[in-house]
DNA sequence: TCTGGGGTCCTAGGACCC
DNA sequence: TCTGGGGTCCTAGGACCC
């Protein structure tokens, strides 16, 4: 049985930042303008540039000092998240005018799906209607990759930028992707192109045509992927859902000097936990598992996690276990960077109903619990039922009491 | 004076269970 | 007296992307 062939719009917003920017201040347009994390902090880099910039040499993740080196007249701004998302839904609603059938994948990219549209015009006409009410809506430049799956598509609108619009055929895959060096591929990145070049592979035709055991061996699943992909194949739908299907929830940050003082680390994991608390409240979720992240004066990365019984989402609960997890951790070393996330993060509302089995007060009524609750309180206090205590229903009449380890561990320290 | 901050997916070993 | 084979969950780390 053959699919119909489809045909996939990858749309890429051309340095979305800054052109979010210039839409904002047109005085802003023709120059070299920069989004930099924050242009005053040590340790800055470009999160995005203008044309102009790119144009003298500077380029996105390149140092702020370095940027200034290179191009003095460079006009630093610091991010304005607030006006990028609204620019981005904007960007994404006259998507959706034309189809459901549209993935962001982030804030400036997204995948539509056009195969079932009833279309007056060819797909190229149609793209370039798109790219013109962009344009002319919201002052926007992007690029537009046209081809009959997700990665072809990707890869096409990577092909003209700014204001590009690519076909990519499968049947141009060995013509135009073929030549190009591996690094160049979507999901290759310097340590799979330098793993790749050890076994002889340097093109994506040296990878669409190697044996598929050798990839296998070499790279797992990925290298399976990888293989398949420089082979034009890619069966990957595009699902308008995905975006609401959030894992995790962290913040991090480098700080401005590499750090020792116990009492300065408690603050930022502090400052971090507030904040990601923030977050998950503002999105409405909450998660069962913690990392925190500490990266060394050497770029050496450490992470060390743990799943709870109950769910996370409070700002003290966070700040405690990751103060915890970080005195597990750290070895004293001079600290650069320190993150806290919150993982496997599911909608509040469904939380509770996934764990209803475990909470204990719609529960507390049934006698024989009852009567269980008022032995804990009495030996462990009040509060020891919600921290640690698992109970768990197995039918109504017949339930069942165990202690979680956490409970345990918490006890075993007084 | 190198190298931000937000994520996702994959792997691999151990624990634990049937 | 040689001890299989799944499956799932948890944890740590790595690769990659924008």
């Amino acid at each position: 049985m053959k699919r119909r062939n489809r045909i996939i719009f990858h749309l890429d917003m051309n340095s979305f930042y800054a052109s979010v920017e210039q839409a904002h201040d047109p005085s802003l347009k023709g120059k070299p303008i920069a989004i930099a994390g924050n242009p005053k902090e040590r340790r800055g880099i470009l999160v995005t540039c203008s044309y102009e910039a790119r144009a003298r040499g500077v380029y996105t993740t390149m140092s702020v000092w370095e940027a200034k080196r290179k191009c003095p007249e460079i006009i630093l701004l610091p991010p304005n998240f607030e006006r990028y998302r609204i620019a981005s839904k904007a960007m994404f609603d006259i998507l959706r005018s034309y189809t459901e059938l549209v993935e962001p994948v982030s804030i400036d990219e997204g995948y539509m799906d056009i195969s079932e549209l009833d279309l007056t015009m060819d797909a190229i006409t149609f793209a370039e209607s798109i790219q013109q009410r962009l344009i002319r809506e919201l002052d926007l430049p992007s690029s537009i990759g046209i081809a009959p799956n997700k990665f072809l598509a990707k890869t096409a609108s990577n092909m003209k930028k700014p204001m590009g619009i690519t076909v990519l055929r499968k049947r141009e895959v060995a013509e135009k992707l073929w030549p190009l060096p591996v690094i160049e591929m979507h999901g290759v990145g310097e340590s799979t192109a330098n793993k790749l070049s050890n076994i002889g592979i340097k093109t994506i035709g040296d990878l669409a045509n190697i044996p598929l055991g050798i990839m296998k061996e070499q790279l797992g699943k990925v290298g399976l992927r990888l293989a398949e992909r420089a082979n034009g194949i890619d069966e990957r739908l595009v699902d308008p859902t995905s975006i609401f299907d959030t894992k995790s929830v962290g913040n991090s940050t480098t700080l401005p000097y590499d750090e020792t003082n116990i009492k300065e680390i408690d603050k930022v994991l502090l400052r971090l936990s507030k904040k990601v608390a923030a977050r998950l409240d503002s999105k409405n979720l909450a998660g069962r598992s913690i990392t925190i992240h500490i990266r060394d004066a050497n770029w050496k990365n450490k992470t060390k996690s743990k799943t709870m019984q109950n769910r996370l989402f409070e700002e003290q609960q966070i700040f405690l276990l990751a103060k915890t997890l970080f005195h597990k951790t750290w070895d004293g070393e001079p600290i650069r960077l320190l993150g806290v996330t919150v993982n496997n993060v599911h909608d509040k509302g469904e939380y509770a109903e996934q764990l209803s089995i475990f909470n204990f007060e719609e529960h507390a009524k049934e006698e024989p619990i009852l009567k269980l609750v008022e032995q804990l309180q009495e030996k462990f206090g009040a509060n020891s039922i919600k921290r640690g205590v698992k109970v768990k229903k197995k039918s109504s009449l017949e339930s069942k009491t165990s202690f979680s380890k956490d409970f345990l561990d918490d006890h075993e320290k007084r």
